[in-house]
Parts: structure tokens; sequence; C-alpha cells
DNA sequence: AAAATACTTAACTGAATGGTTGATCTTCTG
DNA sequence: CAGAAGATCAACCATTCAGTTAAGTATTTT
């Protein structure tokens, strides 16, 4: 009955832990695409990867856009932001560049643009 | 009846996205602690934090040493490494500071030796 | 308008998860 | 030795999850 909380952490680390979706993201890291692009190299069926898609979204990793029929799909270089952060209270190591890892995220949020 | 294939990474990042789990590393990073006295504070039985201990075992987060009737839980503080490392992976940006990372392995290695 | 393309939704299945209670095993203590 | 304490195991239950196929919704193309 009672439907289950799930914080940001949650979701953030269950989408995550699956290999597929890990898979997923590191083609998305190589160039955003549509759906049924980062769904070719898969075995599974094209629902299954937009199910995958979809819980990778809620997740914050990536974001979708839709331009006409076509969902295109980006890796959200803010994503592991939460996770890193409770890292570092994990290991109270506070070595994490923060200030490279802010270029880097300004970086990948000139990359890859989406394709008009 | 085909078992599912489980990886080093599916398990830690499965056991990370829990939030009970998180709250008992939160819980044995101050110190090291017998299930019990893990189990006190969780509105939980026993049984199921036990269970969460030994979640928290098999994906190498935590080590268990038992002595007499006593188990000792304490954070494996190398647990973390596979998912930074493949974190970066993910950002590209190699601006974690493994050198430090170490220091903190070494000093934690150290730590809360288990009580005799 | 009809057909093809891109994707999602719905309904279902089998397996995994997170929790319960009660029995069991081992070890310590009176 | 008898019993209490520490922890796990076994069986069970409800929910979630990863996948399937089939149907449905937009949008584009012809």
């Amino acid at each position: 009955m009672m439907t289950r909380m799930c914080s940001r952490l949650d979701k953030l680390f269950a989408a995550l832990a699956d290999p597929t979706r890990r898979e997923i993201l590191a083609l998305l890291l190589e160039a955003d695409q549509a759906v049924t692009e980062v769904a070719k190299p898969f075995e599974m069926s094209l629902a299954a990867v937009s199910k995958h898609l979809s819980i990778l979204s809620r997740a914050d990793l990536i974001i979708q856009e839709k331009r006409g029929r076509i969902k295109y799909c980006k890796v959200n270089p803010d994503a592991l932001r939460p996770a890193i952060i409770w890292m570092q209270g994990f290991g109270q190591f506070d070595e994490f560049d923060l200030d490279s890892f802010e270029e880097f995220l300004e970086s990948k949020a000139l990359h890859h643009p989406p394709a008009h």
C-alpha cells in the first residue's frame, strides 16, 4: 500500500547499478543520440531501452529533448555531483577538485550542442 | 532459473542505493560497531539490519570480523575506489586527487583498531 | 490520405528486494 | 549445566524491476 519514498541519491545510485544503463551513459558521453540510435547496439527490445532511458532521466543522469518525432538524449554533466558530495562525506577526504570539476561542467555544457 | 550475473560495480552501486545502508555506513564511519549495536537506531528488526550488513559486506563496503559471538563491522576504506574510477571515466575529469585518496586510505587503515 | 518512423504505454512474466516472524546455532555467563 | 545474548537462517509476503510483446500516439514522408 504505502508507496515508497525515494530520494535523489537513491535514484541516482540505483540508476547506476545497472550495467546496461552504465553502458548507455558511456555511449551518450561519446555523442548525443536519439532513442532508436541508443538502442541499436543492445540486444533487448526498443521498449526496454526506452525504459532504461526514462530511469536515467528521472535520476537526472540524462536530459531528453524532443524535436519532432525524435527524442534526443544527452548526458547531464551535473548529474554525479550529489553522489560525489556524498562520497566525500564517506571518505572525509575533500581532495576532489571542485574547481576543475566546474571547468569540466562548463566544457560539457558547451559540448555536443543539440543538432538542428 | 538463470541466476543473474552481477558485477562489482553493480553490487557497489546497488548497495549504495538504499538509504538504510547509507545510514549504516555513516554510523560505521564514526566507529566500528557490532551488529546489534548497528541495529539499535533503526526501527526494523535485527534480522533486517543483519541482511543489510551482509549486502554491504558482499559489496565490499564493510568488513565483518567475528570475535566470539560478536561480529564487528567496519568500513572498508578501499570500497569506493571502483566507483570513483568509473565516475572519472564518466566525467573525463581526472581531478580526483588519488594521492590524497591514498593518504586517506592509510589513515583509515590505522583508525579505529578493532577493540580487544 | 495512407503508410512509415519514432517512441511510449499497457499488460504480463519471472526474478530480485526489503521487510517480517520464528527457529536455530554459537558463545558467553551465572 | 541452564539460560541469556549475539547473530544468522528459513520461510514467507508484498513490492519493485528488467524484460517481453502488442497496441497506441505523434510526427513525417510519399
